[in-house]
DNA sequence: CTATTTGTTCCACTATGTGAAACATTGTTT
DNA sequence: AAACAATGTTTCACATAGTGGAACAAATAG
């Protein structure tokens, strides 16, 4: 027989329900998840039982509002620690920072999303916390599109039906060919910018971050706004920013896992 | 070290796997999973399969290594802003760190295991997962033993087995009764002390944080070393301290969530 | 206190996941 | 290069584990 389209599995399901809980930034009550959802009134409540006990999801006092767990963070912490360019870029990010004065970020490709792992602030004091883990579209931001251009020709196919193509300014790339095209343009030129495609306003230049056989890893971006600057003015900054990325690539592909090491029982006491 | 079996469904078992990748701060191979896992060859290969499809694990360039995948932290994000006291919590630890010039702890209880939320410290600001998420045990800390003594009856138990007791110091209560008699002291103190049980020279206090209804929400607390003051000392800190954490409290059983809102569609631009 | 919305349980049915073992694909030794 | 070992992938008969329509119970409202 020739393929039935991905029936993702049991697996496949809970997890899309901790995606759209996740989703509402509040707790939901069933009767909103079951109305956005696709699966009948008995399945999803089990799925949200089985998940609520399994700590990845967790229950409100009112005893009919989900949201999402603790047990998620705990796990993110690995996957931050493990998974993510971060840990492994910062020290380089804090020192491009003190040379540009402009905000930067550093982001990886996720089911099509940007997924932004760090960023550092220009002026004010980094509230980091509330930044990293955030995600936003891929084909309208400059590390969006710096990773895209770099795809192989699979993952790129994918990665373009997966976009939502809305029009969020009137620069906006908003459809496939206009996009592909850009995307050429990218890979001639080495690096992306974002032209006021997201948000007026604020521009971008954004480098990819590829291993040595051009394996998209992530992206760095240096982030200004019109009334600062020029698209001149941030290409201005790429003999800056190229490096890094360089670096950053460098060191992700070299970087050989401690093959035992040491407990790492915890930290600070407390 | 053990985590636990639970025979619980599909969805039980691939989140242990994903909670087994988790705990290596590394990339594992298949056979190391395969040894310290109790599920059959096929059956934990197909495990992470699905997971990795589904972008909770991604595997190394090798092709032969899992770690955890960053849809963890895209979720973890989301579970960190709607589940975590933290982002309310915040102004009160920046206000209370400008104070107390010592390095303070948000935490929370999971499966019995203190969950770091935030974290002040002294001189430098904090990062995202790199410092939250962090877990630690909960019977031979302060935050940790400032929640046990506040749960009830059921959860207690739950938890008093969920601990590994093990002598870190000469000063660690490493058995079920110690603790008990150490928890029923600090019920009536309303607050705990850490006399060095984690780490040598390291000591806190920590204040429960609780609903009106006696509701275990979590704690907070404040570290410092031998060397810079004693018991007396922290005690000293605790009018400072448990204004806060009712603060908090308070805080957090008001929270009424905004019933929709605006889109949030995404943040800094690029 | 009925009506209506919202949440929970039942249960026959079968799709999904199971796991011993065979197979394939490395990498290592002589 | 052949023989070996270690690791990773696939198969397949089997039953468990998950499914979902519909009945049931609890919480609002009207």
């Amino acid at each position: 027989m020739a393929m039935k389209a991905a029936g993702e599995g049991t697996v496949g399901k809970a997890m899309d329900v901790l995606d759209r809980v996740a989703c509402f930034g509040r707790p939901v009550r069933f009767t909103e998840l079951l109305e956005t959802s696709p699966y009948p009134k008995a399945t999803l409540y089990r799925l949200l039982q089985v998940l609520t006990q399994q700590g990845m999801l967790s229950v409100d006092k009112d005893r009919n509002a989900y949201r999402p767990g603790i047990r998620l963070v705990r796990l993110a912490h690995a996957a931050w620690t493990a998974s993510s360019l971060a840990p492994l870029a910062r020290p380089h990010l804090d020192a491009l920072s003190r040379r540009i004065g402009e905000t930067l970020h550093l982001a990886q490709l996720d089911h099509g999303q940007v997924l932004y792992v760090d960023k550092r602030n220009a002026s004010r004091p980094i509230k980091m916390f509330s930044e990293a883990g955030k995600v936003g579209p891929a084909y309208c931001t400059g590390v969006g599109k710096a990773m895209l251009a770099f795809l192989d020709d699979e993952e790129l196919e994918r990665n373009l039906e997966q976009q939502c193509y809305h029009r969020f300014t009137p620069s906006t790339l908003a459809d496939v060919p206009s996009l592909r095209g850009e995307l050429s343009a990218i890979r001639k030129r080495g690096y992306a910018f974002d032209r006021e495609e997201h948000e007026p306003g604020i521009i971008c230049v954004a480098m990819p971050i590829l291993t040595t056989h051009g394996q998209v890893l992530g992206a760095l971006s240096v982030t200004s706004s019109t009334v600062r600057t020029d698209l001149d003015g941030l290409a201005a900054q790429v003999p800056l920013i190229r490096p890094v990325a360089e670096r950053i690539a460098k060191e992700a592909e070299d970087w050989h896992f401690p093959e035992d090491g040491e407990k790492t029982m915890t930290a600070g006491g407390a």
